[in-house]
DNA sequence: ATGACGGATCTAATCCGA
C-alpha cells in the first residue's frame, strides 16, 4: 500500500445498524478514504456516526429513510456535500453527490442506490420496472465533467451488464438485472455521460465477477450463482491513476453478512 | 433454475429485496 493511495470502496451493506460490526471490522482491515454505503435502511439521526468517528472518519452525507433505502458517503478527508437528486421524485433516498478533497485534490463521487425493478422486465405491467426504468433514463444526462474535476460513480446498480456479470447468462435474459432492456440502457447512461467502467477496466471481461448472492441459495460458495450489481466508474483520465480493484468475496462468508460485498477502488495520486 | 433467506416494522405477520 503506497503512501500516496487513496481507495475508495462502496457497500451496500443492507442495514447499517444490524451489521456496523462488520462495517468496522472492513474499515480496520482495508481503510478506504471513502466509503460510500447504499441501503443503510435508517433515518439520518439513526446513523450510527460515533462508530465511524472512533474509526478517524468524520465527515458524513447521509440521506436515509424509514426502513428501506438510503445510501451514505463517509470519508476520512473532508467532504463537501453537492445534491442528493430525488430520481423519478419518488421521494426515496437513493442518491448522493458529494466533492472529496484529498490532499489538495478534489473528487465529485456519486453513490447511487438503483431500483431493483421488481419480477416483470415489463413497464407496462410492473411499476416497479417502469421506475427502475425511469431512474436510469434521468441517470443518463450524469456528466462525468460536471464539475471541471475528476468524477466517480458508484454503488448498487442492480444491473448486471455483461455476459461474465452472472452466473448464465442465458438463464438469466429475462429475469430483471440482466435483460437487454436494461443492459442496454445502462450501456447508454454510461456512454452518454463519458464514464469508464473502472472494475471492468482492472478486471477483464472474460473473468467472471460478482459481487451479490442471493441470501435463498442453500451453499453461496458452492452453487456461485452471483451477479455483478456493484459498479465503480469514473472519468476516463482515473484510468491513469488505478492501481487496484478488489472484490473482497470472503465478505459473502462472514458472519451475518449483506448479501452484497465491498468493492475497493485504489488509485496513485 | 430460481431459490425459500433475511431485514424493518406500530413485535406479528407483512412488505420488500433482486
Amino acid at each position: 500500500m503506497s503512501s500516496n493511495s487513496f481507495k475508495l470502496a462502496t457497500w451496500n451493506i443492507n442495514s447499517v445498524r444490524l451489521r456496523i460490526g462488520l462495517v468496522e471490522d472492513f474499515l480496520k482491515s482495508h481503510a478506504p478514504d471513502v466509503l460510500c454505503l447504499q441501503e443503510i435502511k435508517c433515518q439520518n439521526d439513526q446513523f450510527p456516526e460515533k462508530a465511524f468517528r472512533k474509526l478517524g472518519y468524520e465527515h458524513f452525507a447521509v440521506h436515509g429513510q424509514k426502513g428501506y433505502h438510503g445510501v451514505a458517503t463517509v470519508s476520512k478527508s473532508p467532504l463537501r456535500e453537492i445534491a442528493s437528486t430525488d430520481y423519478v421524485s419518488m421521494g426515496d433516498t437513493r442518491h448522493v453527490e458529494c466533492q472529496v478533497d484529498f490532499r489538495g485534490k478534489s473528487l465529485c463521487v456519486h453513490n447511487f442506490y438503483v431500483p431493483a425493478g421488481g419480477d416483470e422486465p415489463n413497464p407496462a405491467v410492473n411499476p416497479k420496472f417502469d421506475h427502475k426504468m425511469k431512474f436510469l433514463d434521468e441517470m443518463k444526462n450524469l456528466r462525468h465533467d460536471a464539475y471541471g474535476v475528476p468524477s466517480i460513480l458508484v454503488g448498487d446498480l442492480n444491473i448486471a451488464p455483461l455476459e461474465t456479470d452472472v452466473w448464465s447468462h442465458k438463464q438469466l435474459l429475462k429475469v430483471v438485472s440482466h435483460t437487454p432492456i436494461e443492459t442496454e440502457t445502462l450501456n447508454t447512461v454510461q456512454a452518454d455521460g463519458g464514464w469508464v467502467d473502472l472494475v471492468r477496466h482492472h478486471v477483464p471481461a472474460e473473468e467472471k465477477l460478482f459481487t451479490w448472492w442471493s441470501y435463498r441459495a442453500r451453499d453461496w460458495d458452492a452453487a456461485d450463482k452471483g451477479r455483478r450489481l456493484d459498479h465503480v466508474w469514473g472519468s476516463p483520465e482515473l484510468t491513469q491513476h488505478l492501481t487496484g480493484i478488489e472484490v473482497l468475496r470472503a465478505a459473502r462468508g462472514w458472519e451475518k453478512p449483506s448479501d452484497h460485498v465491498p468493492i475497493i477502488a485504489e488509485f496513485a495520486i
